[in-house]
DNA sequence: TATTGTTATACTCTATAACTATA
DNA sequence: TATAGTTATAGAGTATAACAATA
C-alpha cells in the first residue's frame, strides 16, 4: 500500500541475521528493565544482587562481582545503597579483616519479591507473541549459546557433597 | 567437584529466565560486533548505513537515521567519514537544496562485501553450538518478538506497483 | 609484596540543544 | 515559521588508576 514502508525498515540483510536481531532486542531488552527499575527507585544490579545473596551469604564482595560481571569498584556503591536501605548486611570477616561478608537481610528478601514481580512483567511484555512452549525453547537455545561462551552461565549443579 | 563453581554463576532465578538471557547475550553480541568492527578500523553503524543504501539511493539522510535508529546528529559524522574513504556520494536535491541524497557507490559495495564477511564470522562463532535448523528457529521467534515492538523489524513487503 | 575493598580520575558515548541554510 | 542538516555542549555511565588497610 504505502510504497514508502520499506524505507522505515532495517535492510533486509540485517533482518535475516538471527545475530543482528539478537543484539538489537537484548540491548532493548536491557534498556527497558533499567528504565522500568529506574522508575521503581532502583537499579537492574540491585535486583542481581538480592537474587545472588538469596542463594546464600557471600564471604568476600569479589565474588559478587565476579558472578554478576561488574566491576567490583562499581560493587561497592550498590552495596552501600543496598545496605542505607537496611536490605542487606556487610560484615568483615573476623579471620580476614579485609573481607567483607555480605547477606541478605528480611528487608532486603521482601525487597526481591518486589523484584520478582517488575522482572516477570518485563519478560511477559516483550515476549508476548511467543506462547509458552515458544518461550521455553527460546530459553533453551539462549541458554545453550550463553552457557558456550561464559561459565558464569553454565547453570550450577546441585552439589551432593 | 569443585563446591565453589556455583559461587561464578548468576543466580539460578535469572538463569530461569528467557528475558535475562536475552538482555545479557543481545549486549554481549553488540559489544563483541563493535569490537571487531573497530579492529577492521570501522563501526558496526558504517555497515547498517552501507546494508541501507545499498537497497537503493536515499533522498534524504534523516530516512537512514529513522530507519537505523540512530540519531539525526549522529548519522552526519558517519556519512562524513564514509564520503572520506569514498564509499558513499552525498548530493544536494536540486528540487529543495535543505537536503541531502546518499547513495552507494563501487567501493563502497565493495567495503559492504567485507562487512558481511565480518558479520557471519560474528554470527558463525557466537551462535556455534546451534545447528542450521536451531538457528532458523531462533530466528523465527527472535523476529516475531521484533516485529511485535518495532514496525522498523516488520520485513518489508515486496511491492507489485 | 599481594589482596580486598574503596575512592578518585578520565574518558567515551550519546542525548540535547543551538545554529545555518533553505523552504 | 518550519524543516534538513550540521555543530557544539553537557551529562550519564563506566573503565582505569590510585589509595588505604590488612595479610
Amino acid at each position: 500500500m504505502n510504497p514508502d514502508m520499506s524505507q522505515n525498515c532495517l535492510p533486509a540483510e540485517m533482518l535475516a541475521r538471527p545475530a543482528v536481531l539478537l543484539g538489537r532486542l537484548g540491548t532493548a531488552m536491557k534498556m527497558e528493565s533499567m528504565e522500568r527499575f529506574e522508575a521503581a527507585g532502583f537499579s537492574v544490579y540491585h535486583y542481581g544482587v538480592l537474587a545472588l545473596l538469596d542463594e546464600g551469604e557471600r564471604q568476600t564482595q569479589a565474588t559478587i562481582a565476579d558472578a554478576l560481571g561488574v566491576d567490583r569498584s562499581m560493587l561497592v556503591g550498590l552495596l552501600d545503597q543496598l545496605e542505607e536501605r537496611g536490605m542487606i548486611e556487610r560484615r568483615r570477616d573476623p579471620n580476614d579483616r579485609r573481607r567483607q561478608m555480605v547477606k541478605l537481610v528480611p528487608a532486603g528478601r521482601r525487597q526481591l519479591a518486589e523484584f520478582r514481580k517488575i522482572v516477570e512483567k518485563i519478560e511477559d511484555d516483550f515476549l508476548a507473541p511467543l506462547d509458552e512452549e515458544e518461550r521455553a525453547t527460546l530459553h533453551d537455545l539462549l541458554l545453550r549459546v550463553a552457557a558456550h561462551r561464559d561459565t558464569r552461565f553454565v547453570p550450577a549443579q546441585t552439589s551432593v557433597s
